[in-house]
DNA sequence: CTCTGTGAAGTCATTCACAGCG
DNA sequence: CGCTGTGAATGACTTCACAGAG
């Protein structure tokens, strides 16, 4: 075990190896080689036994890694050992999809409440699961009381840094942001913004080129996995 | 104007780029150089001029960028000037979702078409909008009826490589994936996959860093813009 | 004198390639 | 013998730093 500092690019791949690992346990695959595993699901195998290697030694040699036993390493190094709870704030229609995802559960995340500032919101129970809206300005207090301990930011851009400062106000130190705005937050908060605006774009991009820039371009990076990809029961948010 | 590779990674800022020049133009400003709006947006200003070579010299020495001129170069450059239109597969929550968002628009992407395999839904109208839901089967015949270029992929993972397949299938060449799976794609297709698990596992990992190294990792970071970030119309998603 | 545009330097990430363990 | 773990090599991206335009 190294104790460099670990790359942010490392820990989605941690992420991506343990769904991989999900779905070769159910296919009741017990052991499997960093070749094997890059060659089935896109990855490249150096760069798992390098990324595995930073926190360990979990293979053996000429055999290659058992599966349930890797998964258990990886949930530990993400501290998916640990129960989250988060606070989603804005109660609109993304706040209420993902308020009703199913899929949190398996990476041992709870959502434990739901906010807006509208008046009209608060109070209501929304969605199939009756989520309860709490005024956002209650957060500091239910942050204390229901051990929150992540928030996703699922407001309009212009009230999205007024919400990250409540949201910081009250303690919280892991935010996943979905409005589009530029975002400032205080040393040791981090923020993960997910931008669909930018994605679309940057997709415009690759099809104002032409057609054979878009294929030499396409061989050099096999299927994208540049960012993040979810997990199997994204079922609650989809069906 | 260089005619190099350019990476994702400054498409991704030129698109940030666009929606800061939209904020300042907003604002009244006419006239902004590099280093102010690095300033005002947690930007880099090298990185900007630099992003910006690539394309061409939009500037004027010893004063900045023309708001208004930098962003007709810049949507030019995305190919934002042609209209796009997106299909989105899946009628669940999350694609009920998208495609009630107004905030498209703004970028030139105009949602043309839900579609499901679920025969409940078919032939439904969907949300504020009443989006009638097509047959999945249909989408072929759709995409050349209806001039999609660009769909988007909201359903469960085991459903998204066969939805992937089908949308290929009908000459679509950027798709944007919701579902969290390892897609492979065919040369020349573009698949941007965006992962709420991964997001979410990698704010875990840093949780569960003692102190110290979170703060050390937050100094290293400025806000973290390393991930896509939306636009201001974000509303319909939200509101 | 200011700010762009850009080579050069520096930093960080990926991939290679192989010693050595099991 | 096969595969891991890992330095060393390569490649990509960012930042520096400054010549030169306006």
């Amino acid at each position: 075990m190294k104790s460099e500092k670990i790359s942010e690019l490392t820990t989605n791949r941690l992420s991506i190896y343990l769904r991989c690992l999900n779905t070769l346990a159910a296919a009741g695959i017990n052991t499997i080689s960093s070749q094997e595993m890059a060659e089935q699901f896109n990855l490249n195998s150096a760069q798992i036994r390098k990324d595995l290697g930073y926190f360990g030694e979990f293979g053996v040699r000429g055999v290659g890694y058992f599966v349930a036993d890797l998964s258990e390493h990886i949930i530990r190094i993400l501290g998916l050992d640990r129960p989250h709870r988060v606070a989603i704030i804005g109660a609109g229609r993304l706040g209420e999809a993902l308020a009703n995802y199913k899929g949190f559960g398996r990476s041992n995340f709870t959502v434990a409440a739901l906010f807006d500032n509208d008046r009209a919101k608060i109070g209501a129970r929304i969605g199939p699961d009756k989520i309860l809206v709490h005024d956002v300005r209650k957060i500091e207090r239910l942050v204390s009381e229901d051990k929150i301990d992540v928030a996703v930011i699922a407001v309009p851009a212009r009230a999205a840094q007024r919400v990250l400062n409540q949201v910081m106000g009250a303690g919280i130190k892991a935010v996943l942001n979905f409005a589009p705005a530029p975002l400032t937050a205080r040393l040791g908060v981090k923020v993960k913004t997910v931008d669909l605006t930018t994605s679309l774009e940057s997709l415009s991009y690759f099809l104002a080129q032409p057609l054979t820039a878009r294929v030499t371009n396409a061989a050099r990076e096999k299927t994208d996995f540049d960012e993040p990809s979810l997990r199997d029961e994204f079922e609650s948010l989809i069906k």
